[in-house]
DNA sequence: ATGACTCTTACGTAGCGTTATGGTTT
DNA sequence: GAAACCATAACGCTACGTAAGAGTCA
């Protein structure tokens, strides 16, 4: 029996060109008429294109589909395998990370949805951190550069954190600090090493709160403010820097918007 | 401060190249001095930037990330992290499902190895079947064909059985069949419906064998011999068609080489 | 003769990397 | 003046899909 082309492609449920295709590949290689060049198919060649799908199918890529037509051996499909099986372990792990995050970041963004502007007192999470940022200019450092590279790949697990200190807010100044913050957790996974310019974060009772602000606003000595009233209102004094993260920046209105987590240390009387 | 794209490209770790390539996406516009075109980047600039390599991080794609920039709202974003939540989940369970068949296969294909030409008695596996191609002759049924378009999606799970029945060996004919096989997990996994052509195979006791044959040779009135002779060595009668999966095809001293896992049902006496 | 098929060639996709060629900055 | 940088444009990659234009089969 000989088959063209089409016929092929209706019993194998792929097209006629992906079947070209793999023959360029080097997949299967149908005799062809010479009168009119059509391509004609054998039982063997079916096979040869079934063996294709299988393969395709553990995840392989056509190249290395065609080399297993071309000088595989048993002992090196068990080795192709055993990679194979290692890569996917890797990806579900990976996945599982970023899926977890997803999560977690998803229960964030509502809860802060319903709490904009909103303070209440609560310890925070441990994370460590670094500053790469004041004010409008980077810190040039190779060494710093280096650093954020990586931290970048590490988002979202990586998150963009600010720092203002108390000081800069009395002056009535806008003085801040930008870096990347990891949780505690991920830092651990990642086997981040705490030392300078990477500092801890222990958890400290603070005032919490969920602030936006519009356009290329940013949190700025007025949340600053808010919180330290907040606190003097429940009795308790500033202890250390307003902290946060950005939790994202959307579009509200046409503007950019960004959405702040911040965090006031104080006193635990 | 402004930053030329070089600078840029290495505070964030990626190429120049892949900052004007998000650029042509929408994802940041660059002042670009009239003079000498060259882009120059503010701090906001650079922070659009790391949103859109936050939201990458996050398996959006580019076109995704520069909807994002646009007109995505908080309630948007959440509406896509869910989603994307359930697709990384969806792909999370193909990914384990395939895991754990490589593995089983490769401990099959292990075993194989160290036991081809060998004969034990044993019962073979539940799995549900059908035929599709009888001698060299593909059968053409619409019907048919829809089928193996869907059972060659289920590959690896389903695998690629044969049949020949006794009397064909008895003729010394090399009469046989081929179609598809697929485990009892599996078919409940899929929702398979047990209805003609789609035939069960319950668990029998069967003389198991592998075997190898090289070049466009084929499982073979000569295997089932030899399983049949095993079997009377054995005081048991044969008691139905032998079957059984192609396991593998690979290539040795530049022959095709199919690797087979057969049965034959004997009597359990 | 018609419609369904087949052929080759070339271009499109995503997310970039690479290379070529020429101008600019330091 | 040399090295490092910037610009645009075009082409490469995977694993195909799509479309054009011409020839062939039942």
């Amino acid at each position: 029996m000989r088959y063209k082309i089409g016929e092929v492609a209706r019993i194998l449920g792929i097209s006629p060109d992906l079947i070209r295709y793999y023959e360029e590949k080097g997949v299967v290689s149908p005799t062809k008429d010479p009168y009119n060049n059509y391509r004609y198919y054998d039982t063997w060649d079916i096979n040869y294109l079934i063996d294709c799908l299988w393969y395709k199918n553990f995840g392989f890529g056509i190249d290395q589909v065609a080399h297993m037509f071309s000088e595989c051996t048993l002992d090196a499909l068990l080795e192709k395998l055993g990679e194979k099986s290692g890569e996917i372990k890797a990806s579900i792990r990976r996945q599982e990370m970023l899926l977890g995050r997803i999560n977690k970041y998803f229960e964030r963004l509502s809860a802060m949805k319903e709490n904009i502007g909103k303070c209440d007192i609560r310890r925070n999470a441990e994370f460590v951190y670094y500053i790469n940022r004041k004010n409008a200019e980077y810190d040039n450092r190779a060494e710093l550069q280096e650093l954020s590279r990586s931290w970048l790949k590490y988002m979202p697990f990586s998150r963009r954190f600010f720092e203002m200190p108390r000081r800069a807010a009395q002056d009535g100044g806008d003085s801040y600090s930008w870096g990347f913050s990891l949780g505690m957790q991920y830092a651990e996974e990642f086997g981040i090493e705490v030392a300078p310019p990477i500092a801890h974060m222990p958890p400290r009772i603070c005032v919490h709160s969920f602030f936006k602000s519009e356009g290329k606003g940013k949190f700025s000595a007025r949340h600053v403010d808010f919180m330290a009233e907040y606190a003097d209102k429940n009795g308790r004094a500033v202890s250390g820097s307003a902290f946060g993260n950005l939790a994202c920046s959307v579009i509200e209105d046409g503007k950019v918007t960004g959405y702040f987590e911040a965090w006031m240390p104080v006193d635990n009387r």
